[in-house]
DNA sequence: CGAGGTCTTGAAGACGATCAACAAACGTGG
DNA sequence: CCACGTTTGTTGATCGTCTTCAAGACCTCG
């Protein structure tokens, strides 16, 4: 089971050298399946392997006292749904497959390895968490100052360019497999409200959405509404 | 100059070898003040060195079109306020002095020189930027799911968390030189209702806030009232 | 084809924004 | 050390976004 998603993600990201890509390929012990609206980690587990997306789509959430839930991420194939576990040992939240997942286990003893040995393979991986930290505070702003519609809009840009990079979308086409509970429960609004949000970005012309198919319309309108700038994704290739 | 605050840190999550301590001490190549209000480093501006907290509070912040900021973390002294510059190499954000700034500038060769020869205190650098995603998310869950008054509360439990852990605080007394129009771009919500939040804990009596100084009367409550858990700040001594 | 989940719509109400005016605190220069 | 101007904090009133509750339509999958 060859990690494709992560090796080309991390590869646009700065070089790998062969060796390089034969390290990250051996990281995987094993490959889990998960099916849908399924824990792939509970919350407050004590971990000591980290997870590897390899298909379908996941989230890392939080649940309040009051049973209330924040999605605080969203993954797609190529991502590390857990790398900060591998440092952390124990998580601040659960992690749960959206749609059905294809997991690959990557135990821990092997990345303390690499980082005794393989200092740019190191950094290459401290990075992709780096990422992560950007898109959170992506995820604030948008969160703390934007209404519904534009904070929609911002989301649906940020799963494209995602998506795209790992060729799990194109012509402005993608498949989300998510219903508007979830998508309220990541904006931080009711899924009713969330509805009303989605309507208005269709009655603007800027998306469909229909079953679990999203094709994007006017990319430029959709970018304007939602203020996304891609910076934040850091998808330069530089030497690291 | 000695960063204290900061290996102190450090040791309190994992221990250090004397060797370790003087590298982390050796880092520093000069140290500079900003005044309060002022800018550590301008939003998009590329680094070569990141900024290590000696003394003040700053914190991070991203402007959006129509002036709207939203801030993303707060520094407190111990804390680098952009070690994710290091391999990012553009910051996604600025980073502001809110009160006067002491700071000490880490220069990138020399990280990426730990990185080649020291596993362990790299992985204590990854470690630290790890904790500081922890704390984004734990605002996103704040953000997205508390109203202004849990927010509020959970944020000053932080911050008296946090400044008990590098020495700037005790007996539930810290001083904290933040306008309310500050804490409002923190909390995404306008200045007049953070003012009218504070006055309700007052209220409550949970805490007292006169001039720069704040006290906390009722930690147990205010713990509550912000449902402030603080897992998330991984205070735990572990080997890493 | 039936059942449960998901989407959609309406109506009432809460939380927070905005605008505006004033009070208090701060700091700066005289 | 005081006077004065500016920044910060406080309060009230009105308005808008989003929540909650509820009911019905649609759709997907066994």
């Amino acid at each position: 089971m060859i990690p494709d998603a992560l090796i080309n993600k991390f590869a646009s990201r700065d070089g790998l050298t062969d060796e390089e890509k034969d390290i990250i390929a051996g990281l995987v012990e094993h490959v889990r399946t998960v099916p849908a609206r399924q824990d792939i980690i509970a919350q407050q587990e004590r971990v000591s392997s980290s997870t590897l997306l390899l298909d379908g789509l996941a989230a890392r959430y939080k649940i309040l006292s009051d049973g209330r839930r924040q999605i605080t991420s969203f993954h797609v194939p190529g991502d590390f749904v857990d790398l900060h576990g591998f440092l952390l040992h124990k998580l601040d939240h659960g992690v749960l497959a959206i749609s059905e997942c294809q997991l690959a286990v990557v135990p821990h003893e092997p990345l303390t390895r690499i980082t005794e040995t393989q200092p740019h393979l190191t950094r290459l991986l401290w990075l992709d968490t780096l990422i992560d930290a950007a898109v959170h505070r992506e995820w604030l702003v948008a969160m703390g100052q934007m209404d519904a519609l534009g904070h929609s809009a911002h989301l649906l840009c940020e799963f494209y360019v995602r998506l795209e990079q790992v060729g799990r979308a194109r012509d402005h086409t993608f498949a989300l497999p998510i219903t508007q509970e979830e998508l309220g429960d990541a904006l931080g609004v009711s899924s009713v409200h969330v509805n009303r949000s989605i309507q208005e970005l269709r009655a603007l012309g800027l998306i469909t959405w229909k079953g679990k198919t999203i094709t994007i319309h006017d990319w430029d309108r959709l970018v304007q509404v939602g203020e996304f700038d891609p910076t934040y994704l850091h998808r330069r290739n530089e030497s690291r």
